[in-house]
DNA sequence: ATATAAACGAGACGGTACGTCCCGTCTTTCG
DNA sequence: CGAAAGACGGGACGTACCGTCTCGTTTATAT
């Protein structure tokens, strides 16, 4: 991860073990899947692991630092920087229409489920919270803002009046479609979403 | 509300205590303001209300389901029928607009932003959950396709091509920034959601 | 009204369980003898008895004094007041004889060892242990200088230098035994502390 | 290679493992005069002390073991062969009275009643915990019986029936009143019990 | 007026999980 | 190579709440 630090601290002592660590993150993702968030518990992530209590506890803070890391390991929010690469060469409509079909198909999923509301419920004013928020819900709504900023400098697309407010429209829909369940997150939503946004960016 | 029962039944025995039922939605809020959701126990409930647990009990059947009546009691959802009549006989825009900043203001309180939070991590399988969905989070959203279908009528606006891809592009946002907190929720983000999508049902 | 008792509180609430409790005091009991002190949890008492641990704890407030309480429940010290009446009328050597025997059969066993030993190594500071000190170790002592100071009286033994040490010469090699057990507890060893003692006290 | 090396062996860098063993006994023995034998852990003497816990583990078994090293390393139980040769050539009474004034001072210390708790409350099975047993606790005993038998070869003394329960009745006083606390540890404790000794061995 | 019965507060119950402490063992690195 | 540092699996701690269950106490209605 980092050849940056000129002389790393020799780190004296054992060093924590990437086995148990591994473990408790599997475990506790298996919990999720078959149970849901309200019934990922430290003790049962022991249990099934096979990892110690303290030890689960000396890499995160509490089950939500757990479940959120657990849930979102090797989970590629689609659109993210180095993800897919989505619609770089392409027009914006066709870029967005394949992010948005890939988010669709992402948080459609139980897992997709489970992180957003993961998310949602988590304690707002963790850093560790935020960290992921940003990295796994905002991710997307950023490489969006580089898509329709790339447009418009080729004049593809009219500069939109409030760019914040564009992002939040095309963006939070996803979201509120899997928090609330009044509607499918499929692929004519990802369609009709993407549609309207065109409208709005006429010239 | 209804007197539709033909012969009530007799009744007999002492009548469940409205003073109760009182006494502890108004400590649950209390718990609510003061310390958050996490921390609402109906142990705590009781205690502060004088209120027994058994009682507790018998008028809901967890913590969520008494936070949720707790903080939506006498909660009016901005554009709810029978609320404020916003933009009846006015014009698309003056509607959304009033609506929206009245939306802005709502969820930007702390009471709010505890009632959004609290939808957002209920067991989404509840009924009682889902009742409370409809009732605070998407009576606004079917308020707003009234709006635009009487302005569609009028030939005040073009008939949108999805009109649940436009509702959810103009009322996930709220719930959006009140969860995820990377943007104010103010008069300014109102104007630009409105104009946003006056831009997409432009004729 | 009623001259009896001066109106005990009505103890509103469920009461405690005797149940429970008595459970409890078994299964410590059963874990005192088949494994000793230093395994003695309350968790394990937990487990065996079938008895939730907040309820182990509303009753005791360690292992310790769950321990005393459940070596010492129906445990009769010998000599103690109300026992056996043991020389009551007889010699003070007859009374002693008796006294002693009783005792070295009482702390031979393995309860009365684990007796002695949870004495000895709990909290000397703890009210509950000096209540079970004076009850259980301490009560044959009592009973000795009554039995003495009878004798004086009656002119059989001369009247002691000093009281409290002859006592203790008395009572303590039995729990000195029992602790160090360097040697036995048996006949042979009361029927010597007797004569010793009648030895320092002739006339 | 090296032509003798008269006085030192190299020592190429390489702390003395003497050293961390008195560290460690150091600690334990702070630890249990501040706190007392509940709260010595071998964890706390870890930290205290500097010494790794592996290192505390190579010498001793348990935290039971160190704490009977740390208490006793160098306390001389008065009485003691080649301690201070109480009454070598005095009479019988003289001895008597030197060593329990002796043995009331050094047991009515902190340090004192720290080393008959542990030993009391020490697993009776150990034969670690029998050896200091039998130093600290029985060698004064041991000293007794010598002073009384040569008392009685020199005529001064009765023999006494019971050798071992006479023992016990003066060496035990001692253990009983440091272990409950029920009566001082003092001079006039001593005097009384050598003075009831004494009459027990008229001629 | 007096039962009857439902709901009340209080609070103990069997549980589950919490987050912490310490155990005794095991790596790893340094002197 | 021995000793420090320190993570490991494990077990128990004592506490917080859960949701349920007696208790003895009101309080309305129905006799």
């Amino acid at each position: 991860m980092s050849q940056s630090t000129p002389t790393q601290p020799p780190r004296r002592g054992r060093p924590p073990s990437a086995a148990a660590r591994a473990k408790a993150l599997r475990a506790a993702h298996d919990i999720l899947m078959d149970e849901g968030l309200g019934r990922l518990t430290i003790e049962g992530v022991a249990a099934r692991s096979g990892v110690g209590k303290p030890t689960i506890y000396r890499h995160w803070a509490n089950a939500q630092e757990l479940a959120l890391e657990a849930l979102t390991a090797r989970f590629d929010t689609p659109g993210a920087p180095g993800v897919d690469g989505a619609g770089q060469g392409a027009s914006l409509e066709a870029g967005l229409r394949e992010q948005f079909r890939a988010l669709a198909r992402a948080f459609s999923t139980t897992r997709g489920r489970q992180i957003a509301r993961s998310i949602a419920s988590a304690d707002p004013e963790s850093e560790f919270t935020r960290a992921f928020r940003n990295r796994v819900i905002l991710a997307s709504r950023e490489a969006g803002r580089g898509m329709i900023e790339a447009a418009v400098q080729r004049g593809e697309a009219a500069p939109p009046p409030d760019i914040e407010a564009l992002l939040d429209m095309l963006y939070a829909p996803v979201f509120y479609r899997v928090l609330l369940g009044h509607a499918p997150l499929d692929d004519a939503f990802a369609e009709g979403l993407v549609t309207m946004a065109l409208r709005a960016l006429r010239r």
